[in-house]
DNA sequence: ACCTGAACACCGTTCAAGT
DNA sequence: ACCTGAACACCGTTCAAGT
């Protein structure tokens, strides 16, 4: 890549964050090439969709949660080890509002540029909850998939601000409703 | 109101209801317009938000959800009661893909058309709450704002197509952690 | 009273023309 | 290689002009 084009794409990059930051990730993207001094067009052409600009920004974040979840894997309780990664993957999509339904859409959408990235992250809490399920510490009746769809929800209610006080104290009902033996066998 | 505004508003409802059933409550409102053979601006004038059409199309189940909510309260045991409710509310959401979103933006906004009946909504689930923790059967650590929040986060997982196989079973696992009685008192 | 076409300011997509 | 203005087909809002 020529010098002045990774310079373009960073700076899209920051500046898209900030905007994304304050206004969720419908924020349109004239607006954010605009404030990046940028044609529309040049953004078009460093992320051709809005999921691959936002793959690019949600990538450390991504790549972070995995590496926890295999840090928590040996250090934690298995119990405690999977509700503690619930909390980061929650805590997370705070800074991105309305990334969650991007993310749902993705998962089973292989042409998404997101695509990939859900897979991993299924797959981390999905190790994580056969682990605390084979401690006997987790409902049985679950898998991976039901695990990101309750992140998923619990993650929405963060994006909702009327539901937002309510997120912290729900996401400790479902984690306690997770950590029953009820289903298991 | 003049016969033929009530027969365009009458004509506007039924293709609202049919083209958002098929698209969702974001469909295009020139769509909707178009398909009834009326202007954009006489959809408008009947229906001058988005809100507004779907606080009309919506009003009928809620006033059922209200009706059934007073039925449950008498007919059935309250923890039953209880999540019966909650299976309906949920379960009609469905016709309805994206209202959750605009009912949670509304029920703290006074300003919006969906406001009056989601206050409502939240007051008769309010009710059977409160009789079923009287009961001993219902966490005591929640309130309508509570569940109001559940339901949204339970409907919302009908909205996403990938997670909509998991919503039946995740309903299950949210009702079994209401009916427990940890942190009640 | 009620309806509507047209103008408006947006949006994301595409591409020929520039450097 | 990389960038971009301009044209395109959309969107919801507004309003003067019609019946």
């Amino acid at each position: 890549m020529r010098a002045d084009a990774r310079k373009n794409r960073e700076h899209l990059l920051a500046v898209a964050g900030a905007a994304i930051s304050e206004q969720g990730v419908e924020v349109s993207l004239r607006d954010i090439a605009r404030r990046a001094d940028v044609g529309l067009a040049t953004l078009l052409r460093h992320f051709p969709t809005r999921e691959a600009l936002l793959d690019a920004l949600l990538r450390t974040g991504f790549d972070e949660l995995t590496a926890r979840a295999e840090e928590l894997e040996t250090s934690e309780a298995p119990g405690d080890a999977l509700v503690a990664w619930l909390r980061d993957c929650v805590g997370w999509t705070t800074e991105y509002r309305g990334a969650t339904v991007l993310m749902a859409a993705a998962i089973e959408d292989a042409e998404s540029a997101l695509h990939a990235s859900c897979v991993t992250l299924r797959a981390a809490g999905a190790r994580l909850l056969t682990r605390a399920q084979a401690a006997g510490v987790a409902r049985g009746d679950l898998d991976g998939a039901d695990l990101f769809a309750l992140v998923a929800m619990l993650a929405w209610l963060g994006d909702q601000p009327s539901l937002t006080p309510r997120a912290d104290h729900l996401f400790d009902v479902v984690a306690t409703a997770l950590l029953t033996d009820e289903g298991s066998g």
